[in-house]
DNA sequence: CACCTAAGATTAATCGTTTAATCAATTTCG
DNA sequence: CGAAATTGATTAAACGATTAATCTTAGGTG
């Protein structure tokens, strides 16, 4: 591996001469510049990031925390932010924290003992890391006030709300995946904001909320309002099996737009986060903050966009349908 | 933040001796790495893995490369092999090669101008990176001869075909994804070899091959076994629009048992990769490169797992029915 | 012409760790 | 008891880059 004192050598100048040459800092003769630069192309230089790191105290690289890795929205948000990372030559260390709260502080450790400039943070449900070592971004807790990054969600739920109460529907009923996640009451919270103007509104939570929906689409309700994507797909598979059918009979909703949402049938509603905008904004905080200025205190919001398939329509005519089962 | 040289300053012992006390090596007394490693915990040193890197030429992160960071199975060897990366203290680097093989070799380099040790890569589809600076192992190309670890996707789709062939079908279409892709080609290729006892194999591809498929359902196929679970999703909501019910009147299955294939209605009939195994095969692999063992040469291959659900059933007593449309 | 300035380059320290070479003191053994 | 071996610790170099301080030379100025 060639190194800044190979290039010395070669040119018979000093190892400074050639830092201040690539880099553009110093004083340098233009043409001693353009040799240098020349000579280190021709050795295929790469200046070692270890020597750079040590001597600077900066890595150039930072971390990226997420509660679990098999996250639906991991693979968008890894790739968002690596590609904004990639734009500041900076790099990205991965780091699961396997869906416990003690594994997620072990996770920030193992990033900061490698000297992770900056963190990114998607907190696992219902924990809000503290403030670390280094310059941190925490994803898509709308309450956290401290330096965060995330979706509008109350504001994704009105969305859909509002799409659904446009539609006609008068009773809906809200399903939601997990009490415990912030994000997912953010959503409901959303949702209720949504459907003020609408006669009947119910909520459930979790799997024993999916088994409660054939009886309230019995007692009239015409559209079922969920938190999740993947929660969406289950629904429609119990309501299939139960002689429901989407949208027919019923509409249904999902939440974040996931792959699989438009391979569905119907394809699904939905609502999608922006989850480039939400990858840049962080990085950008996050430079801000490494580079010591004082980042914005509040919590930047990404609205969220409504996502209309075909798995909603018009409230349907008769308002109780024979249930199969 | 404490070093070696403010403990050794505390103690009043040289720098060498402290870095001995604390990596075992040397001679130290076994009072003084006693003192020693109480005075670091107590100040909570952190080796600079900086400075370490620099002495060692060792920067203890491994790269990883996929063609899409958006690839369904990404999440899945990102976790296992950020885990088994834990266990020897390694951190895992990841790049996106943007769906490429131009990008592919700029990711590759980026990971590499970090210093990565080592090298995974997931290649792009119809790309076969060459030998690079530092030991890599290429996951999931089967006919890649240099170290590689892959599920044998020949194996599973041989797996699948069986599992149909026992079920009494004999008249059968393979529909795949993209006939670019290697291991798309093996995973066809082994269901042939399943599918040898079968009266009428038909191999259909992509987009297309979809539209075919009522025609060749009319015709009398009672199967369809596809190459992905997406795929197979998008089927089914196809099909389902044309009135076809899976599994009474054709079964079907997928491939690699995605998160949603319990989601949906009928479950997923599939077949899954071991990539907890592949992953750490993978890391061990690296290892041993790494350290300088002249690694096995072959290609590791992992057994794939078929996965029976309820989209595949005996073949219908019907030959033709009638398709809606 | 003497003096000051600026350009262009060098010297040497520094970042934190590892490790080969060395040294002093103690123990072992013929 | 004296030589040799062993133990416990130190010294100093090295890894590759950056950078403040310094030096040298040439050009400009009064």
């Amino acid at each position: 591996m060639a190194n800044i004192k190979q290039i010395a050598t070669d040119m018979g100048v000093s190892v400074a001469t050639v830092s201040n040459a690539l880099t553009g800092k110093g004083r340098v003769s233009a043409e001693m510049v353009e040799r240098i630069k020349q000579r280190a192309n021709d050795l295929g230089y790469r200046p070692s990031l270890a020597g750079r790191a040590l001597r600077s105290g900066q890595s150039g690289i930072l971390g990226l925390v997420m509660p679990d890795l098999t996250n639906p929205l991991f693979p968008r948000i890894a790739q968002h932010l690596s590609l904004a990372a990639d734009d500041r030559h900076l790099g990205i260390l991965i780091a699961d924290s396997r869906g416990n709260p003690h594994e997620q502080t072990q996770a920030i450790d193992r990033l900061l003992d490698r000297g992770v400039d900056g963190l990114v943070i998607v907190p696992q449900k219902g924990t809000a890391p503290g403030v670390q070592r280094v310059p941190t971004v925490i994803i898509n807790t709308a309450s956290d006030p401290d330096n965060a990054v995330s979706a509008d969600h109350a504001g994704g739920g009105k969305l859909i709300a509002e799409h659904i109460a446009t539609l006609g529907h008068q009773h809906v009923v809200i399903l939601g995946e997990d009490r415990v996640s912030e994000v997912q009451r953010d959503r409901v919270n959303g949702m209720r904001k949504g459907f003020q103007s609408i006669d009947t509104v119910q909520e459930f939570w979790g799997e024993d909320g999916i088994q409660q929906l054939v009886v309230a689409i019995k007692n009239g309700a015409t559209a079922i309002v969920t938190t999740s994507d993947l929660l969406a797909l289950r629904v429609h598979s119990h309501l299939t099996r139960c002689g429901v059918v989407v949208p027919r009979d019923v509409s249904l909703t999902g939440f974040d737009d996931l792959p699989f949402a438009t391979a569905m049938h119907p394809m699904l509603t939905t609502v999608a986060q922006d989850v480039e905008q939400i990858a840049s904004l962080a990085i950008e905080r996050l430079m801000h903050a490494i580079q010591g200025d004082r980042p914005p205190a509040e919590t930047a919001t990404v609205p969220m966009r409504l996502v209309i398939r075909n798995s909603t329509s018009n409230k349907s005519k008769t308002t109780n349908l024979e249930i199969i089962k």
